[in-house]
DNA sequence: GCACTCGACACTGGATGCAATGTATACGTT
DNA sequence: AACGTATACATTGCATCCAGTGTCGAGTGC
């Protein structure tokens, strides 16, 4: 599928993700056109996309770039949570049925690493984006391509808030992905899943911090 | 939001939710316009979120409705037991925190009363209709817009194949929603996320059953 | 000098026109 | 009679056009 309406949403996408627009950005579809050198009914269609997918919200004249309140930061992350746990379940059943190949194994254990030696950089961005990397790995080894979809999701909307302030501190706690890869490597579902919901649980405590200061006031970020 | 667009959008998701479209139908733009009495322009729209949505499906030309394979059935079970137990767990934590008014639990408890009622009635479609009711009212009750959106998709996907030959078995397990419910009512999260996770599982279970007959096979249904 | 109003403009929603393309059918050939 | 090919048609993708509408600014009155 090459057309130019997917290659729209592709494009949008992915300038949405890598902080080349920011949260409260406002986007016109004639600004757009330009842009991708292409007419407004495929980049209105792309539009459309981003907008069910919650990247750009509609303002009842044109769209915004989506801006996550504390309030959605935590609802996503409790929805990350419970994805996220399930995800490292499903592929440490996996594993222990003997459906995971090596070659899978290996990208996991090299993502998983690819993080911690990011999180020492000062390239906070690439820190981020390997920790990205990492969890859709497990999303896909997890062979559930609707679990893999819905991470895919909120995944990008955290994209969207985090890359255009990742000067601050990152948050990541690599050393957590540990406990879930090596779970998954011995099969374990059980542990598996208390890894991924408890890294999520500190992850999204971290965050708390980070914002109970502003928690009372209305959605600023 | 009444524009055009949006309309479309509602009545076919209706149609296709109500069993008026089936799997595998195959849906042509003009003929929607027709029936829908507006342009090209909207419906093409509306098309485009549905496929987003994984209502419908490109086939390079045209769209049709989508059908579940047994896989995507289990895939889509997998990810709706983590969603309702998550759903349920933060209900409990609402009530127990004090944060649900007693119109809400009174909905619920309505919801959950009228599955058993339906269930009871020859009317298989109207007890899968309740069943949804009460699952979405659960997903209501949570108090997270972003768990509810996703569950929403999922519950849509399932009506499509369901409604289309709910003349079968209705596998409805009405009685375990009391035990949802009432956890709920208790503001007990970890019960009724266990309560949640039981139910689905068993639904699976069911599901399962009435299947494995063609589990081998290519995704005929 | 400030506020209010009127007008121009920018932008979106919807419709339609045009070109490209895949499919089905009919005809010719073997 | 069966198979291959060619042509006509159905249908999509994209671009452009038109109408409705909110917004911003300028000008005028108080």
């Amino acid at each position: 599928m090459h057309n130019q309406a997917e290659l729209a949403y592709r494009r949008l996408r992915e300038r949405l993700m890598d902080g080349h627009y920011n949260p409260g950005d406002r986007l016109t579809e004639l600004g757009i056109c330009e842009d991708l050198a292409m007419s407004r009914t495929p980049v209105r269609e792309a539009l459309r996309r981003l907008q069910s997918d919650g990247l750009v919200a509609s303002t009842g004249r044109g769209v915004v770039v989506s801006s996550l309140s504390p309030q959605d930061m935590q609802h996503a992350m409790q929805l990350h949570g419970a994805l996220d746990a399930l995800a490292a379940k499903l592929a440490a059943t996996a594993q222990h049925e003997g459906r995971l190949s090596p070659a899978q194994l290996g990208a996991l254990k090299r993502a998983s690493r690819n993080v911690e030696e990011r999180a020492e950089t000062s390239d906070a961005a690439g820190a981020w984006r390997a920790n990205l990397d990492f969890h859709m790995m497990l999303a896909r080894l997890s062979g559930n391509p609707l679990l893999e979809d819905a991470l895919d999701r909120i995944w990008a909307r955290f994209a969207i808030v985090s890359l255009s302030n990742v000067s601050r501190r990152t948050d990541l706690t690599p050393r957590q992905h540990d406990a879930i890869v090596s779970a998954i490597i011995d099969g374990d579902p059980q542990r598996a899943e208390a890894a991924a919901a408890e890294h999520v649980r500190e992850a999204a405590e971290m965050y708390g911090e980070g914002h109970q200061d502003r928690r009372s006031g209305p959605s600023a970020l």
